[in-house]
DNA sequence: CTAAAGATTTGAAACGTTTCGGATAATAAT
DNA sequence: ATTATTATCCGAAACGTTTCAAATCTTTAG
């Protein structure tokens, strides 16, 4: 049904061998030869078969990605700008998307194990406690990985060996965020993240932190909100709470969150910025769309995007025993200030 | 380096397809074999090489999903809710984005046919003269396809092949929000498109059309509109044209060339829906967190993806001559009421 | 205890490529 | 014309599985 190259090499009555060279457009084989094949095997629409030469070759030209969820518009840009990046470099992408299950993660690694790819990128998934069953398999079958956007922190300890990560400096992100309030002459700024330990969460947190330090005041543990969710629903649920404190800004961990605050101050009738100013995160295409464009900081994706195959690129060209031990690549933020503050 | 199902046979002391009839847990081989050799594997943490077994199988368990983009949350709920359907069914995904770009959905069908999928989906993009060589490759590789969402007009008439479809009942979606609108008393109804002469757009216009039909007043010409692009800003711009009509209210091919027109309604100070009903199309996420929350039509995408999968499951089961030509499955659009109506 | 039947295991072929040492043909040097 | 050199081409092995007919071992029946 499907033509082999044995069909082609007969048609073109030439070697399998030769045939093969041919259309690889390898050397030692004459131009004639070459171009009769090529004919032959654009008329049979021959197509080679990718897991006989996987096979033989041992090299899939695969890479495995990994990523949380899809919908989510940060998940989906991280895909995108991966998918052509990768296949600038001649690699097709096998995505992995795990709805934030642990098993389906696993599940997928085992898929990209048995598929062979060259590598793997981890786009971590939001979770306390993370299960890292999949770490052990990629560790074993010796496929090179590197994380995306974040890390889990036990990791940075070289516990469960030594990972690469390339993301944004969140920490920096934040702590410039929070200046630009201050300078703008807030005092009483809040900080809204969510009720979960989670590393990204941390970062930011510390560059709140690390700002109102920097001022010689103490940040006062009383304006840090943890919201139920990180939604759209958890930053519209703690917009009451966070009224209670007469806040003159709100910096709050993400973009999706910092729309359910708006909406909320909205009805509640407080006018931004001249009330209270309010900053997301992430600059999400809906924070430019929104009501009152939002500002917020810029995570640096495609850097981070690139950067990350850079690295994995050259795991997988090399792979000399010499792998950089648990390297952390921090992008720099973009503070982008639109109306909300 | 990696082990094979060679080395796990040599361990286990048997035979290589004992090893391989264990592990595939097919029958005539004992227990206690089974759980030996079940053993070993997970030991040596083997894990089997898809190429090989794809090879002599002739079964990739892999199916080809080709979209136009990512980002765009419409198809990033696709590519969800395909993701787990399709794991559900056993197969993999092989993800193809095109970012609407003829010669990449060419690339990536080539990508999907030297895989060996077992089936592709095509979620076409938009497109006034579909460039169709990606679908010549499919055809003469006989690989099982399947359009969802929507399907180039040209391909009904059997021009290019006969291929099934699976999509929401566009036209009628739009017949019914105009209803809606014409129900509430409004007269002077303006529907906004978008200048390309793409076949989704022409469903809902005959949509607009019809119901305009059934009242027995014919649609008004001048009272279509085509904005330059189907985005936030072609909604944005557009929206001062559309007042010069003084129209009642306003139906708009998508969501998001609605938040546009909203936005610039707002800043025209014009009141919704008191002054002008608004509604969109899609039922994106943002539809819901709106400002003020969106009157839209739902495309039941749960569903346009569950029946596309199993008809394309149907269609690599049986392989059977008796391929059905061109069916066109319509899925019932839901009216979602909210506050801009 | 032996033959037949059934259960279990084995060996080899096959899948569609690439690779590589060797064979052949073409060209150049003598 | 003969040999040396080079440019082409070929055949066979290999990659890691599955499959299936044949071989071996166990059990049952006689």
């Amino acid at each position: 049904m499907k033509s082999t190259i044995r069909d082609v090499a007969r048609a073109a009555s030439v070697a399998v061998s030769t045939a093969s060279m041919a259309l690889n457009n390898k050397p030692g084989v004459s131009e004639k030869t070459k171009k009769k094949v090529r004919m032959v095997a654009r008329e049979l629409c021959y197509v080679p078969n990718h897991s006989a030469r996987s096979l033989v070759t041992n090299d899939s030209k695969c890479l495995g990605l990994m990523v949380p969820e899809i919908v989510n518009p940060f998940y989906s840009a991280i895909v995108d700008k991966m998918a052509t990046l990768a296949e600038g470099m001649g690699y097709t992408l096998l995505l992995g998307i795990s709805n934030n299950k642990s098993n389906q993660e696993k599940a997928f690694v085992k898929t990209f194990a048995s598929h062979r790819v060259l590598g793997v990128i981890i786009v971590p998934m939001l979770c306390e406690k993370p299960n890292t069953e999949h770490l052990d398999i990629l560790k074993t079958a010796r496929i090179p990985t590197i994380f995306c956007t974040d890390y889990y922190d036990e990791w940075t300890n070289g516990v469960k060996g030594n990972y690469s990560c390339v993301m944004c400096d969140l920490e920096q992100g934040e702590y410039e965020m929070i200046r630009h309030l201050i300078k703008l002459g807030h005092k009483e700024i809040c900080f809204v993240s969510v009720d979960m330990d989670v590393h990204f969460t941390q970062l930011r947190q510390r560059g709140y932190q690390r700002a109102y330090e920097q001022e010689g005041l103490a940040a006062d543990e009383n304006r840090v909100f943890f919201a139920d969710q990180a939604r759209f629903q958890g930053g519209y649920d703690i917009a009451d709470v966070l009224l209670k404190q007469n806040p003159d800004a709100i910096a709050c961990i993400n973009d999706i969150m910092t729309i359910g605050i708006l909406k909320r101050l909205n009805e509640r009738g407080v006018r931004i910025p001249e009330d209270i100013a309010v900053a997301g995160f992430d600059d999400m295409m809906f924070a430019e769309l929104a009501q009152k464009p939002i500002s917020t900081v810029r995570q640096p994706l495609q850097r981070i995007c690139e950067r990350t195959l850079e690295m994995l690129d050259k795991k997988i060209k090399k792979q000399k025993g010499a792998e950089e031990s648990g390297k952390i690549i921090l992008e720099k933020p973009e503070l982008i200030i639109r109306s909300t503050t």
